[in-house]
DNA sequence: TAACCTCACGCAATCGTTTGTGTGGAAGGC
DNA sequence: GCCTTCCACACAAACGATTGCGTGAGGTTA
């Protein structure tokens, strides 16, 4: 825990040592094609130790054209989803020894102005995005695989750029459980038309509650609470018979849960709720809320690892995340009153 | 919108104009004390403009010993008030011109790896540090004044390193707002000693609560939900006669606020719960809950502010953010049943 | 012993900027 | 006409690493 010193600098390490410094940069990246005695090696090293010697990123930057940094595009780190991927990205980055920049992307031009900071001017050497929506047109420029990058969670080109979960199994899982528990009019809260995700849980969803013979009621909505809120009003207007909702995402979900309550139905028993994504929250909350879980918390492992050997090795491959979804029940589902 | 070509090098661009590369640089930065025809300067920034040029950041900062980076060690994204901070830091510090590179700090030797790789080998040029507890050795690094840095809501040392809110006001307004409806028995759930932002608060609303002639009980808990839900069952055994509780923090009041649901008592009428930290997910919960807002959009702004005059100015100054701590009723707080 | 090879390094260019210090020419003063 | 001053640039040395190539010493082979 001593005072950090300043790091040293690789010449002075060889001289130090008493060597030239491309000697000592050899031995410190030990290049597989260097020979050089093992004493010297031993006194290279002994000296970088010594003199606390750390490598400049910028110099080695410059030189490698390479940063060791990635950029992560992330929507909002309000909506709790987005925190474990974040974290998760972040950790394994940092095991992989790169950095990760963080850009907050709000829209086109606030994506546009990220890419000029990020990538042309920081030359970071690759770009995580977990904020496409389908349609967008910057995420074209992409397109021409100039750039090492990977959508995450939002399926964008064909390019082997992709990391996704099973979000289509989740939908039809939704429509098996509540089928399961004897419902016949079901709802689903659904999101965006523009983000895939939501699009690939409302297919599944959709599908599978066709193949089960379910009387399905659809509406979309923004994934925030009050939207929820306001949906719930509007998707009982609709089809006032239905006994059971589909959300697809936690936020729009506190929203159900409070119009409900201001309604005066009773969860489950005048009416269930399956909501989408898992968070700590749902425990606690009235009611406690059944939940289809993702693997958010590998989601941005694995897309971190998608990246960097996108970077390093040149390989471009999807990548969907096999963990099938699964249901946490906290009661906020039941069999449908006769 | 088109598709982003390569950027051009400085001497591209002085070729392109006919002029040494030294000049250009001086036109695009444009040094004042440069002496270049007014047509000259013209022929560079339009050669700039046609091929295209973009600065190398690694090349810049390695020549000036500056990377217009700042790091932001963060001890969660999870937690809800966080993300605003880092929002409005993330935004005001791309308006500045600097990036952020982002670490998550989940204890000491966390904290340290996060030394290493932003400060040593990345060099940035600041770091802004919103974990720091008190009496965390790893911290005592900084006072020698060597790396810039900011102690984001985290008081840590007298050297003009820190930005603060009014915590210690929105503890006393706590006091004054659960007196004034005119409870005399009022319970605290405050989070971990070692986080001074906590500690103003408690230091606050004792104080207050003194002077006003209540009694009261302080409990301390993890900054959690489950905490929140057993610390009630905690306080209430100790002082079952409290008719209002001052919660520290929003996960803990949503844990609080589940407990009371499970012990069948009702908000307000049998107890008040005042929680401190608001959030858009307030308003939805059952009960929703009236809070004591601080300006936590302002605080990574201002954070962020206060490192980048220091990294430029040298100036290094404590920054009390002066916005009054406000409450936002929503009807989680009465006057007490008779 | 001459030619050749290998070992163990050193030399110097390079990455893309910034900046202190020349320097040639025009202008001005005497 | 000569000296000085100033303008408007050019030159080159950094910043701290990496890497292709050169080279002297010592050993091997014919």
């Amino acid at each position: 825990m001593s005072v950090p010193r300043r790091p040293a600098r690789l010449h002075e390490v060889a001289r130090e040592a008493g060597v030239h410094v491309s000697t000592a940069s050899r031995v410190i990246n030990d290049a597989h094609d260097a020979s050089v005695r093992p004493e010297t090696r031993e006194r290279i090293l002994a000296a970088a130790r010594k003199l606390n010697y750390r490598p400049n990123a910028m110099a080695r930057g410059l030189r490698l054209r390479a940063t060791g940094a990635i950029g992560f595009l992330v929507p909002s780190l309000r909506n709790p989803v987005n925190s474990p991927v974040a974290r998760s990205a972040v950790a394994r980055a940092w095991e992989r020894g790169f950095v990760v920049l963080l850009a907050e992307d709000y829209g086109d031009e606030a994506a546009q102005a990220a890419y000029e900071r990020l990538v042309v001017q920081h030359r970071i050497d690759g770009l995580l995005i977990q904020s496409a929506r389908m349609g967008a047109p910057f995420f074209d420029h992409f397109d021409d695989g100039h750039v090492p990058c990977v959508f995450v969670d939002r399926a964008h080109t064909t390019a082997g750029r992709n990391v996704t979960m099973r979000d289509e199994d989740a939908g039809r899982l939704a429509a098996e459980h509540l089928a399961g528990l004897g419902h016949r009019g079901v709802g689903h809260i659904a999101g965006p038309a523009d983000l895939d995700t939501i699009e690939r849980r409302r297919r599944g969803f959709i599908g599978r509650a066709g193949e089960l013979g379910l009387e399905i009621t659809v509406l979309e909505a923004p994934l925030d609470e009050r939207a929820g809120y306001e949906a719930y009003a509007a998707i009982v207007a609709r089809a006032p018979s239905l006994t059971a909702l589909y959300v697809a995402n936690f936020n729009q979900s506190i929203g159900v849960l409070a119009a409900i309550r201001a309604g005066g139905r009773r969860i489950p028993s005048d009416i269930s709720i399956l909501s989408h994504d898992d968070d700590p929250l749902a425990e606690f909350l009235d009611a406690p809320l059944t939940a289809i879980e993702m693997p958010l918390g590998r989601l941005g492992a694995v897309a971190v690892d998608a990246l960097i050997d996108q970077i390093e090795g040149g390989r471009a491959e999807d990548r969907l995340l096999r963990d099938e979804p699964r249901i946490v029940d906290r009661g906020s589902t039941a069999v449908p009153r006769a």
